[in-house]
RNA sequence: GUCUCCUUCGUCUAGUGGUUAGGACAGUGGGUUUUCAUCCCGCCAACAGGGGUUCGACUCCCCUAGGAGAUACCA
């Protein structure tokens, strides 16, 4: 049988950067080896539970352009793909270990699970539970039955001896029974599995072949492969994958910053970026190759370029990546999917009209390059949509140029605005030449005048481009509006 | 505390006994340019430490240190 991989997140959050690293590995490693991935949602945490991270799954997976041969909404000869519709299954295999002597009921009630770790802590002891219930008498049993607790069951690890499995990556992990979580619950008291049980009992029965999770999960390693052996079966090939970290060292998580995919969603980062970017913590190509799209990282994607060491997760490089992604576009491509930003940002309506559409069209090309998200779009093009709330007149003036001089300028401008609109960018350029030429200033010190009356600010897009696309009507009223400041100032200044 | 895993520039990494230890991001300097950005060029910067093995160690072994993760009726 070929490969056979899983991506099992529980609907408890919204997927993040580190979930989905896994679900990509996964994903690439069954393309690259033409097996199948499966999704499985792992919803035995009732308590948990939230709609809006299933929703949330669904979509981001969607985002990014994975898709799985079997699970929930798809066809599988291994469903269901839900662990909340299979408890049935993992209380009849639950009940089977009890029954062989391999696990065992246990009435604790979780106060007293509670008081036995703070004294544990207190007393600096090995934490875990003390294995009360591992050898109770039948008296002891029926009077708990009596008592109408309901129970869980625990697993009994072995006192003695070790347990081995081999890690495709990190080789033969080792540990001494006594070391493993003494005798972990099984399953609830609310009649739902754990992890630990349902994921190796659907790992069994979906036939995975080898299970791709973060290194997170080495510790409870031991434990599944006793779960295994417990039922007869064979584990499947782990291949723990290095955790991906803030850039504190330690686990990433929402102190660090934006970690839900949809939140990078929402600021403006495309989806081949993440996908691009979040491939490459803990996974390399070669020495020097780093842009790769989704198919061809389902070509080139191996086990053997994974790397052991745990990966931070930099911000910066993934906004580089997006940069890059984002000129990559067409300029159409790029004007349909900078379009809600601008909904977003108030400055166009939901169904541009014709002429925003137009200016839509114009701004594309003026910002392609600057954009790093493409929630930049909103600042970046706030002049052509909104009047300009202040000038800052120390911006207004160029350093070494005064008040006056600055009116003179722009009286200049002012005064050939009609021929500027009339020419196209070169001719433009020619024009302010020739005027800085005859006012004898630099043409940076023409410019940056106009630039900040017209746009608000010293930084814009190009000044020509960004001047045709506010118009003549709205320029010449700028440019008059801070004609009248400076002229106040040349008065009272 | 205990157990397990990890250790090359600030960050992501290449490297599998013999290299001026390579690339990328970030940083920094410069060039192009009407600002910013893009683009181009340069610079800075690493094998955690100590023992072995070997003619020769970043590469193999051991120890130490540091970091991380796990220790739930969460996954």
């Amino acid at each position: 049988m070929g490969v056979r991989v899983r991506y099992a997140p529980s609907p408890t959050g919204l997927q993040h950067i580190g979930g989905i690293r896994t679900a990509l590995f996964n994903y690439f490693f069954a393309k690259s080896k033409g097996g199948d991935f499966i999704l499985r949602i792992e919803d035995t945490d009732r308590e948990r539970f939230q709609e809006e991270a299933l929703q949330d799954l669904y979509s981001t997976l969607n985002w990014l352009g994975i898709d799985w041969d079997e699970g929930p909404d798809r066809n599988g000869n291994y469903g269901p793909y839900v662990q909340s519709q299979r408890t049935e299954l993992y209380r009849e295999y639950a009940r089977r270990l009890v029954e062989s002597g391999q696990a065992y009921y246990c009435y604790c009630s979780s106060e007293r699970l509670d008081d036995l770790r703070e004294k544990q802590k207190k007393d600096k002891e090995d934490f875990g539970y003390d294995r009360k219930c591992r050898n109770l008498s039948d008296a002891e049993i029926s009077r708990c039955k009596q008592e109408n607790i309901k129970p869980v069951i625990r697993l009994k690890i072995p006192l003695e001896g070790e347990t081995v499995f081999t890690d495709y990556l990190l080789g033969e992990i080792i540990k001494k029974n006594s070391d493993i979580n003494p005798d972990p619950v099984l399953l609830k008291s609310d009649g739902y599995p754990t992890y630990h049980l349902a994921n190796v009992i659907d790992d069994h029965f979906m036939n995975i072949t080898h299970i791709l999770r973060a290194q997170e999960w080495i510790p409870s390693g031991s434990l599944h492969v006793l779960l295994y052996k417990a039922f007869g079966w064979k584990p499947p090939v782990y291949c723990h994958l290095p955790m991906v970290m803030g850039s504190d060292g330690q686990k990433l998580s929402k102190r660090h910053g934006s970690t839900a995919v949809r939140d990078f969603k929402a600021k403006g980062y495309l989806p081949e970026a993440v996908l691009n970017y979040v491939s490459l913590i803990g996974w390399s190509f070669d020495d020097s190759r780093e842009f790769f799209t989704k198919e061809e990282l389902e070509k080139l994607f191996t086990l053997e370029k994974l790397n052991k060491a745990p990966g931070v997760f930099d911000y910066k490089k993934l906004e580089w990546f997006n940069g890059n992604y984002i000129r990559q576009k067409s300029d159409e491509q790029l004007a349909q999917i900078l379009i809600p930003y601008l909904v977003r940002a108030g400055f166009v309506e939901e169904n541009p009209s014709p002429e925003e559409h137009k200016i839509i069209d114009g701004l594309v090309p003026l910002v392609k390059e600057r954009l790093k998200v493409l929630s930049d779009i909103k600042d970046i093009s706030a002049f052509l949509f909104r009047e300009i709330d202040e000038y800052n007149i120390e911006e207004l003036i160029p350093k070494k140029l005064d008040a006056s001089k600055t009116v003179e300028i722009l009286e200049n401008i002012k005064s050939v605005l009609d021929e500027i609109f009339e020419s196209n960018e070169e001719k433009t350029e020619e024009l302010f030449k020739k005027l800085a030429g005859k006012l004898d200033v630099k043409l940076g010190d023409l410019i940056m005048p106009l630039r900040t009356a017209v746009t608000g600010s010293r930084i814009s897009p190009p000044i020509t481009g960004s001047l045709k696309l506010l118009g003549m009507e709205k320029t010449a009223a700028r440019i008059n509006r801070v004609l009248d400041i400076l002229k106040n100032e040349v008065v009272n200044g």
